[in-house]
DNA sequence: CCTTGATCATGG
DNA sequence: CCATGATCAAGG
């Protein structure tokens, strides 16, 4: 049976607190679906899970999930300390037609505003199903945080717009990284080369350090 | 041990 | 192909 989707962010927020504590596999024998042996070939499975208990709105779009409450949902997997074990994806980057584009009016800014973000462990010696869900944060960047994802952002667009993407390596950005996101290493989207014009190249996406969404997780419990 | 670059599934 | 959901796994 599909979930309701929560009429307000308080609802979302209880109905995600009641969610702590509990195994994967009880949330996936409510939502009639079957718990893989490990997330190889599922690596999008425990995000889906949650979106589907929760009541997101399923798909792909490039909108909040919840959109009516202009909240993004993120699932994060972390060790038995609470340290996140993975970076975590934000958005497609767009490789053309960025002339102008600010931070305000991109997706990542937009993306960013609020999150309600759902701990799950993670370490691969827990069997999938046996996995527990842990106390959601809701959160909204502070002032610091917004400081540091625009300068990363802008600096890490700069660099796009001058025709330099394929120079750009994870190591770019504090706290925003571009990596490649594509099916494989061979996808290919145009993007801008360093005389102007028009080539090809792998696509790219934001994805969040680990130092990053650690200090939003210890701000929460600290 | 950790990060970077690569990859998997699905829907439109 | 693009965008969603991410984790995998080789190498530094």
């Amino acid at each position: 049976m599909a979930k309701s989707s929560p009429k307000d962010i308080h609802e979302l927020m209880q109905r995600a607190h009641d969610l702590a504590g509990i195994r994967l596999a009880d949330i996936a024998a409510d939502n009639q679906i079957s718990v893989p042996e490990n997330l190889r070939r599922d690596k999008g499975w425990v995000g889906q899970l949650i979106e589907s208990e929760l009541g997101a709105l399923a798909g792909s779009k490039p909108q909040p999930d919840f959109i009516h409450l202009g909240v993004e949902l993120k699932t994060i997997p972390i060790d038995c300390k609470g340290k996140p074990l993975e970076t975590t994806y934000v958005t497609v980057a767009p490789l053309v037609n960025i002339q102008g584009l600010s931070w305000q009016d991109s997706v990542v800014f937009h993306k960013l505003q609020h999150v309600l973000w759902v701990p799950v462990e993670g370490e691969r010696s827990i069997p999938v199903g046996e996995r527990r869900i842990g106390t959601p944060i809701l959160w909204q960047p502070n002032a610091l945080q917004a400081q540091q994802l625009q300068q990363d952002w802008e600096e890490i667009m700069e660099l796009i717009a001058l025709g330099k993407v394929d120079k750009i390596t994870a190591r770019h950005g504090e706290v925003l990284q571009l990596r490649p996101k594509a099916a494989n290493s061979h996808t290919l989207t145009e993007s801008i080369a360093e005389d102007g014009s028009i080539q090809l190249s792998n696509p790219r996406g934001f994805y969040l350090k680990i130092e990053f969404t650690q200090q939003i997780l210890n701000n929460a419990f600290g």
